[in-house]
DNA sequence: AATGAATGAGTTTTCATTCAT
DNA sequence: CATGAATGAAAACTCATTCAT
């Protein structure tokens, strides 16, 4: 699903300008930013925008995939590292407190994909995302730390509705409560 | 904070319509839904709304507070379930999911509340809930089923991240998961 | 003209009170101020404002009714006064200079006036003060101090266009040069 | 402040439409004309309105700039015809007769200014104005035909206070009165 | 007569989206 | 392709006036 003819390189860059900007004031403003905002902090005129993207909807999915792309990349980074002889349990909680942390500061693209209704993750980015979490619950598994009927649905679903409107000592609580629910107890 | 004057039935009436249907639309459109379409619900006029509550804010603060308020009776009754024999830990299971599903139901007034700014808990609302809650979590830790260093905000903080936007078996899962992760595990 | 009826005791004591409170609120807040925040200041509720006057129009046209009667007295004092003896043209003087100052600090009544289209003067107050201004004005002239051209619609248009807005000084600097072009400069 | 850059011709165009049908209907309807009827008048769409002139407000500013600017020019010409020979005294008679007329028409400009909160001349027009009615000014003295003590402050005061909804006889006797209070008789 | 709740047209302003330049 | 001006449908809120209590 390539680009039916390579963007021309100004174009290129504007989209990127064009992304920047939407995350930066969507992050700051939350998604009720006008997009003539975007538009400005972007450099670039709304017109341009509506090129890149024919509703606002479309740009705000597009600020989210950027970070569903990251989350995806995130998780098969540490299944990289668990097949590198890590341990499980201990890269699931790290990645897991990471994702919570980034959604926190990044909350307003949270509240963007509410919002919007855009589906969290690409097909793509679920499917690669998927086999690498699962790939992580199975080492925890293997290793005893993780409950035998925890799924990757699971952790989606604790991803999700990590709370971002507060403090992070409490964040880090509720963490906490949540995964004590996932894990063995074991060790 | 005098209790001004007793309405007359007739605006007693319409608070209440307007209530009803401001929790309603609110629901049903989520946060942004406009002060006529309330109105036209409520069958009343703009002006009507206003008189009642001056911004829309106020309507949204008034539609939590009913809200809170039920939650708020909720922990005390299932606290007095309890004081008359009942099991401690089942009672705080059947009450948050309970609640859990209550607030699913609302989902959008919570969002409502967000976007708005309004508290969740009057200070009235929230000693009285803490109080019973507190009960509630003793008993069951002396009953042995609940982990020693579970307190009230705990549960305020499930009840918080409940997730909303997802099918009552997701929801049902997702509360399983957080749950085992306050309990001992015993019986 | 009288009233059909006498109004009761009561009537009157209310009419008494909307009318000073919209005095006192015109003049504070301008011709703009809401009805029930006028109906407020009088300690009675919109729809007895609406009983006594039945348009805002009214009520603003009874204001500056007061307004003129009070002129229309001044003009009448003057007159007697004149007429006991007292220098006509040092009358004028002095009579023009209070109603000017006394519009001023009254500066909303003149906004209304203007915003109402309402007639400055009631036909009953037109003819009593016309009939005292004309005695002033032969008077000044007799004493060969008033220019022999200048009549008494000439001293309403003096009244009329006084400016409100500006510093006392200023006002006293246009009332200098406004009244030098009336005067025979004898004397 | 940046000349920004240069509008578009259409811009440009719509720019114009609008203030013309602002100073029109502000003028036929009074101060209070909303938005929307200027709009249509203007043939625009509101939201061309707002982005011209960001509040109404601006928009009547920007009313009153126009004007003050051609009563500055106005002044400034005559000064440059009485520096070309034309006699002082009558230059200004003409000058002042011209001025109140044009403020007649424009009453209700002037009401919106004042309801507005705007200035009625820029610092600019003020010292052009200043320096070209001064020049005016010493000219007719130095004919002894002025009042010594007369300033350009007083000219601003007759202009200020010109009566503006009365009929154009009884302008022109004000004008009449007011002026005879600036002349020395003489000639 | 008084009360004050209800009405609803109208006001200013915003913003996603379109389209002429 | 980019620009940015124009569009016009809302939205929140106000207030003169009416009318049930």
């Amino acid at each position: 699903m390539e680009p039916s003819r390579p963007l021309r390189a100004d174009a290129v860059r504007n989209r990127t300008k064009i992304l920047d900007a939407a995350r930066e004031q969507i992050t700051r403003l939350g998604p009720d930013v006008p997009m003539d905002t975007i538009a400005e902090a972007a450099g670039v005129a709304v017109g341009t925008l509506y090129r890149h993207f024919p509703t606002k909807t479309d740009l705000v999915t597009a600020v989210i995939g950027e970070h569903s792309e990251l989350l995806t990349e995130a998780i098969e980074a540490a299944a990289e590292r668990v097949a590198g002889g890590a341990g499980a349990m201990s890269a699931i909680s790290a990645l897991v407190r990471d994702i919570v942390e980034a959604a926190a500061a990044d909350r307003a693209v949270k509240a963007a994909a509410q919002n919007v209704g855009a589906e969290y993750l690409t097909p793509d980015q679920e499917s690669r995302s998927r086999v690498a979490m699962t790939r992580l619950i199975e080492a925890a598994q293997r290793d005893g730390r993780l409950r035998d009927d925890v799924t990757a649905d699971d952790f989606y679903l604790l991803i999700l509705t990590a709370p971002t409107d507060v403090e992070p000592a409490v964040r880090a609580r509720w963490l906490q409560l949540f995964l004590a629910g996932f894990t063995t107890g074991k060790d």
